[in-house]
Formats: C-alpha cells, structure tokens, sequence
DNA sequence: GCATCGATTGACAGCGCTGTCATTTTTGTT
DNA sequence: AACAAAAATGACAGCGCTGTCAATCGATGC
C-alpha cells in the first residue's frame, strides 16, 4: 500500500527520525545518510501524510484565502498565484469565501464577523489567512486575526496597516505611466472617467492621472474629468458627455477600468468616431474584456497573479515571518494594444 | 486552550467515544446523553481538530476541484457551489488547477497525467474528486481515479459514462427553449450560429435548435447557420455575413455562446440595424457579459453553481455512495433579458 | 592516546481522535 | 422474578508523524 516513515526507515536502515529529518530539510543529516534516504524514498513512491504530520506539529500546512469579491476574474487570478505558491512549498489552499453583512454598525459588523470567522478557523485550522480586498480593510477581522495569532497577509489594502504584511500594487504610478504614454503619444486634451467614490483605487488612479498631466504641464479642464461607478454604463454616460462637443473634445479617453472604456468604445462607435484613429481609450485592469472588445484594449495589467503567488509566499517563507511587517509593492504592466494611438 | 474530545468528556462525566459518538451523529446514544454532551460541548466551544480526525478515520475531510479550464467565470461559480455544499457538511474545498499537455499522444498523455495526478492525490488525500470539463472527458483521468479506487464525479461530460457519477444540464432542451421562445415572439428566419467544433457542447446546442425548428415546420436555411467557434470575433464574423443581405435576413440569431452574441449585437449597432426592435438576438451561458452588454442579453443561464454544489453532495452523502452511479441533469433558465423580442 | 566538543543519530512519547471489542445497563418476555 | 436480547457506554490501542532529549560518533587539540 501507501509507504509510511517506517517503511522508509526500516529500507534505509536508519531511524525513522532521521527520515523526518530528511525529508523535512532539517540541518545536522550527513549528506551520504540524506541520499541514501532521499533514494530509498523515491523508490518506494513515499509522501508524507498530511494529516499525521499536522497532528504531530500542530501545523496544518492549509492556507485560508478570504474573499467577499463580486469579482471571480480577480479571485480566480489571485487563487491562481495562491495555488502555485503553495504547491511549491508543500501547502495546499483553502478558499473561504465569507460574505459581510452589509449595512450593520461597525460593533454589530464586528460582532458578526468574529461570529463567522471563528466558525471557518475553528473547523479548520489554518497556518495563516489571505485576506483579499474588500475585506483586506476590515478592521475586525484584523483585529480578530491578530487576537488568534494566526498569521496573515493582506492584499491591496485601501490604506497602509504599518504592522500587517501587505502585498499591493501602485495604483498612481500605473495611472501616472499610463498618462504618460497619451502624452507621449501627442495627446493634450485627455479625458478621464473616475471610478467609483467608494473604492479606494479610484482616488489613487485619478492622482496618478494628474500628477502626470501636471508634470507634463497640460492643464486638466474640469469639464474633462466625469464621474463614474467602474459600470459599463457609467463608462457610456461619461462618454456621452466628453464626446458631445465637436470641436473642444478629447482626442484621448482614459478611463479607470476597462468596463467603462468598453462603454467609452461603444459609444464612438455609435457616433462615428474611429478608435484609435479619432480617439484613443485607455482603461485599466485588463479584464478579460480588454481583448473580446474590437479594437482591443490598451490597459494596465495588474499584477494579481502575482500578489497572490508573493501573498503565500509572505505567509510560508521562515525568514518572512520573523522579519517585521512589509508592504512589498509589485509591478503593474502597461499593456499596449489597439485602442491607442 | 482549545478544547478537546477529551475535556468535554470529563466536563460531561462520560467517556471519549461517547462523545465522540454524539459528535458524529452515531446511533446507539441515549437521547439524554445526547443531549448534555452537546451542551458541555457548546459551552466550552469545542471543535473537533480536522487532523487528528482524519489521522483516525484515514478520512480527510477534504474535497478535490480539479480543473483546467480557461473561464475563470465558470469554475468560480462551480467553486462557489461546491464550497457552500462542503460548509454545510463539514468538509472543505481544494481547488488543484491541472493543465494537461496538449499534443501528445494517448499513451504520454497517460502517463503525464497520471504523473501529475499521483502528485496531487499523494500529498493531499481527498475523500473525493470533482472533474469538472474539459477533464471531466479524461480517460485516463477516470481510469487512474478508479485504479486509486478514490470516489469522483463528472461534471457536465461531453459523452455519458454509465460507470460514473455525473452532474450536467441538457443543453438540448435548452437550445429547443431558447428557440421556441424565439418561435413564439413571430420569428420566422432564425439564424444560428455554432460553436467550436470540437467543444461537445456545440452539436447539443445546434440539435436543440433544429428540433425545436423542426417542430414548428419551419425551415432552416443553410444559409442561415455559420460556423463560429465562441469567439467574440467569430460571433462578428458570422453576423456580417448573416446581416449583409436586407432582404432576406434573419430577424432573430440565436448565437451558441454569449460572446458570440455580443459580436453580433455590435456588428448591428455598426450596421444601424436596432436590437431587438430590428433584430432579436440570444445567446448561451448567461456570462457576466450578458449583463453588461446594451441591450442586456436573453441567454440560457447553465446550473453552475448548483452543479458544483450537487457534485459534492453526491460525493459526501452515504446514500449516494450506495447507489449505482447515476447522472444528475439539473435545470437550467431561460433568461429574458432585452435584446429579444 | 585520551578528553572534549560539536555533529549526527535514535528511542520514545504523544498529538486528538476513532475503531474494535468488552462491559454494563436497559428493555422486553415469559 | 429470571433470563435473553438489545442498547448504551467505556477501555484501550494506534493512525503516521514530529519534538525532546539522550546516545553515539568522529574530529580536534594537547
């Protein structure tokens, strides 16, 4: 059947300790006594059972990834960089899907949270928690963490928790870059078509947006800047709007994520105006949308695989663990495609 | 601490595997018993450590989602499902992404896969495996599964296998829905257009629509029926040359996905052709798209998440074990969005 | 050659739970 | 009331691994 340590041991002629040892990387194994156990260990097709191992060193080699996203593309990349990650290091993940009462007050929130949050860690006992936007803000279940000892990681906070591990990306800098190729490319009046007040990134992207404007000293009209909630709609509203006037209009629209750009697209094509020819759209997190859409979409790649891959990473590596909290800051991508020019 | 099966026992004045006993539901406790046990158990907030369950019962308390599959949309959802149904009971989810080679024969196929798969089911062992497509059509897949003598299910398979437990939809009936629906709003001239040809899905779809054709003796132009192959681009390809002809064109396309049925709506839009009042179009999969689409899209929403949530089930419930395998075909819904009428 | 010290190895208990089987209690029957 | 049968409970080993600590080995220095 299943080759256990002791099969192994016995094979090898040496303790069955010694094998833990080995077969953990444990310092203190002479190198011939660490092959001649790896070999024997091959042979018999052994592997460890996680189980047994994590009954004996009260670990569970099991990594919770929370999430309340309406965005299964963003889990799904996010798991995805998780997973690899784990495997690499012998883990395995856990999704934990944990859906927020909306509209509680902030105790009742946190009350509720504790509530359901202790029901997931208590069935299962993790070695640490990803915690994915929006709930990498959740003040109680920080909180809650923090009280458990168990270790975590958050993704893309809004805001900076200085003793909390952070993996993020840098939203003005993307928007800055992003801004700057439109300047490069000639354009001096560009639109641009916020995202929702609530979200965080939607502040950060439109300052990336002006800090370039600015440094290029272009003067950003007011009547340029429209308001929208990251909704195909909004994106078509705004649009409508920017594209009104003949004469005065942009010549390039970046908007902060890739629906609305898709709706800036429809609604040149609607009037006539040839993308890129007549107006070059930007948006901004390369959604699978950016490359259905015709033409496909300039945007900025965010590294989400990556934050998901660096998270576990963060969660797992000894040496990060001792090390005090860090905000490891990963690159964005600005993906060039065929709605600029 | 955490509690133990040991301090409820002492706290309840009883023996361990009495508790134990309580614990999983066995019979053969008296109901008073029963009853303080789950009390003392309660109070002290216990909960039982997965591993050491699992050392004992060389049972795991975990579920394998195995996939490979390009839509993140879809194994979300089907994730979703499965991780709600393992919740309640008391099981938990493991996704493991696998991406079997392409090109390589049926026999390196084999290998490889078993390869990869013995790698997975070694280090983690699972109580179950959901297969969900393409791979829930792997031979050898299916083959080692049994050989391991692990439980599985098949999700949405593109041919049955009477040996295996299976959940899907029928996308036949679907198709023949979505077109008697089209029937029933006056549509004469319906064009269709298919998808990749190698996806099993395809000629289901394209079945359903001709029988529900069929049925209300209208006849189906050739010329009426494109190739596509579940691109956006496809779907446009197909709808210049369904909609290039004013005469005769359709006044309704069926579209076999919905990114298809997107393509078409903007080659309408190009065309100054209105949706639905000029031309009524429909899609398959009730995608995110969909929605975000103007018009929003009348498509065929799949069961996902309820297949996911049923696979498990199917896996965990005693019941089901017994059984024969059987196949589960699990409702679908036609949804009536705007852009038909 | 022998004590000394670090490197290497091993013996053994025990992690928290369940399976097995023995034991006790309850119930039903005559 | 006596006995058999069934129901309820408990004792105990052991799942496969690791942590602890003791034992052994080998090289070094004098």
């Amino acid at each position: 059947m299943k080759a256990t340590i002791t099969d192994v041991a016995k094979e090898a002629g040496v303790s069955m300790k010694t094998v833990s040892r080995v077969l953990n990387n444990e310092p203190n194994v002479a190198s011939k006594t660490r092959e001649k156990v790896m070999a024997v260990a091959n042979a018999l097709r052994y592997s460890p059972n996680l189980a047994a191992k994590g009954l004996a060193s009260s670990k569970s080699y099991l990594l919770a990834l929370v999430y309340d996203n309406p965005s299964p593309y963003y889990i799904a990349k996010i798991q995805s960089g998780a997973i690899d990650a784990c495997r690499k290091f012998g883990y395995h993940l856990v999704p934990e899907p944990l859906t927020v009462p909306e509209s509680v007050s902030e105790d009742e929130g946190g009350q509720k949270v504790e509530e359901i949050f202790n029901g997931l860690l208590n069935r299962l006992p993790v070695d640490g928690v990803i915690l994915t936007p929006p709930l990498s803000e959740s003040k109680p279940i920080i909180q809650l963490l923090e009280k458990m000892k168990i270790p975590f990681v958050l993704v893309a906070p809004s805001q900076n928790l200085p003793q909390a591990h952070t993996v993020k990306m840098d939203d003005v800098q993307a928007a800055r870059e992003m801004t700057e190729l439109l300047i490069s490319q000639g354009h001096k009046t560009i639109g641009f078509i916020k995202g929702h007040p609530d979200h965080s990134a939607t502040a950060l992207r439109y300052e990336g947006f002006r800090d370039a404007m600015a440094d290029a000293h272009l003067t950003v009209h007011s009547h340029d800047i429209k308001q929208g909630d990251f909704s195909f709609r909004s994106g078509v509203k705004a649009a409508e709007e920017l594209l009104v006037d003949g004469e005065g209009r942009p010549t390039a629209i970046f908007a902060s994520n890739d629906d609305m750009a898709a709706g800036v697209v429809s609604v040149a094509l609607k009037l006539g105006i040839s993308v890129p020819e007549e107006l070059s759209v930007c948006g901004f997190d390369d959604t699978p949308l950016a490359r259905i859409l015709f033409p496909q979409l300039t945007t900025v790649q965010q590294p989400i695989y990556d934050m998901g891959f660096k998270a576990v990473q963060v969660l797992i590596d000894p040496e990060e663990k001792t090390k005090p909290a860090t905000v490891h800051n990963l690159d964005f991508k600005v993906i060039v495609r065929d709605s600029t020019l």
